[in-house]
DNA sequence: CACCTTAATGGTCACTCTGACTATAAAGGT
DNA sequence: ACCTTTATAGTCAGAGTGACCATTAAGGTG
């Protein structure tokens, strides 16, 4: 953008829309899965693909994902706005929309398991569709549902973000399924308890508090998110492998 | 985009102008320098600006950033061509650019301290400028170089690309000076160096070569870069501040 | 009710990696 | 000759981790 309007005429180039694309992740019964839409209409008609639409003329392109979130998952605008929202990245490529130029800013978010998303509007027809296993989504919306979970592998290994999948107070082992779900590893239980506890900030117990995790076995101890966000060390996927 | 253009009417939204931003760094006598260019009319008359421009109608934002990093620098399109190049972010506030609606997707790149970007054309005008200490930048661009700064500072402690600020052969002292200067801190040079050489494929010796520092001291061995990307484990810089 | 299964929790041990240091080698300067 | 400078080699203690084994507390079953 060094000189981006010097010789700029508002009509010598076709328009670009520029809209925004989410890739929002739950964790539900030991499975990564994505907020996908059935499509209308064509192109891709019958197809899933991500919710999103139109940046506003005076919004961010942050300010229009927290919008589509809230319109499409139904959940209240207060609830939205303390949502972690991360920007992925943006797709530009010249042929993703047959219809015209379309760029688009993905965002990232990772809820607890919510009940169902419908919600009223455009989210009466927003699914949670388990993440291994979809087939052909719609645009490029397949290559950026891949990013989304590399990002989000990576992101839980130096910080605390993995809380963000579970309900206010959840147990240790709840976490870890977390974890062995995102990256597709199974990990050591003592281990992996080891570590969260020795990172100060992650977890913190609630007082006396303990569930029974499916019936069986010692009830566990219920923990919530700690005020921590980094950590260090990091937690590492085992043999290293950036996927 | 779910829906991206089920109800557009292309005259309905004022267009949005996309382009590219580059936040082109290098390593030049021990201080981190980012390319820029001063600007020739308002607004930001006389403020130094990040590298850019336009997408045009049938690129990518990657396409546009490469080529747009060819007019500025002068170097050739093959070497451009094989520079590592990686989207940072998308910068989309709705004021950003006083005169209309401007989203930039913004990228980085790491190059070795290169003669100077003066070859032809826009070129002309483009300089190295210590990142350190330099003041207001045009619109949001000194918050792209911070981003970009940050950006980079996190990558070479889990991927190799701290080689890419050097020349084709290089010392360890130098590789080290690099990590120095993009992290702000100084290094224990033993623990470096036994670091880097038990990382395999981060570096391999040039047979036999070895460069006098500066005169003073035994001279070093040459290293060029080796076939590995990814650091495991990483090296994280002290104190584990994440910036 | 004794006994099995299950899951959480507590602990050990060896190995790796790292930070802090000390020591030696090879160059130029005085 | 002797000092300074820089590269390189090596030592040592402590943190962190992976692979285990042990114990506790629940439900299930004959």
């Amino acid at each position: 953008m060094s000189d981006p309007l010097k010789d700029y005429d508002p009509h010598a180039f076709e328009p670009f829309a520029v809209t925004v694309d989410l890739a929002v992740f739950t964790v539900r019964e030991g499975r990564l899965h994505v907020l996908l839409i059935r499509r209308g209409q064509d192109p891709y008609e019958g197809s899933w693909a991500l919710p999103g639409g139109f940046i506003l003329p005076r919004e961010s392109a942050e300010e229009a994902a927290r919008r589509e979130l809230a319109e499409e998952t139904g959940l209240s605008e207060a609830v939205v706005d303390s949502l972690h929202l991360e920007q992925l990245r943006t797709y530009s490529g010249p042929d993703r929309d047959p219809r015209m130029r379309v760029v688009s800013v993905a965002y990232t978010a990772l809820v607890p398991d919510l009940p169902e998303p419908h919600g009223g509007g455009d989210a009466a027809h927003a699914e949670w569709v388990a993440a291994d296993g979809l087939g052909e989504l719609a645009f490029d919306h397949g290559q950026i549902v891949a990013d989304a979970h590399d990002r989000i592998g990576a992101r839980i290994e130096y910080t605390c973000l993995a809380t963000t999948f579970c309900p206010t107070a959840f147990t240790l082992g709840e976490l870890q399924q977390v974890y062995e779900t995102v990256w597709g590893t199974v990990l050591d239980r003592p281990n992996f308890r080891r570590k969260v506890l020795a990172t100060p900030g992650f977890v913190e117990p609630v007082a006396g508090a303990s569930r029974l995790t499916g019936g069986r076995g010692k009830p566990a101890s219920l923990y919530r998110a700690g005020p921590a966000t980094a950590l260090h060390p990091p937690l590492l996927r085992p043999e290293g492998r950036t996927a």
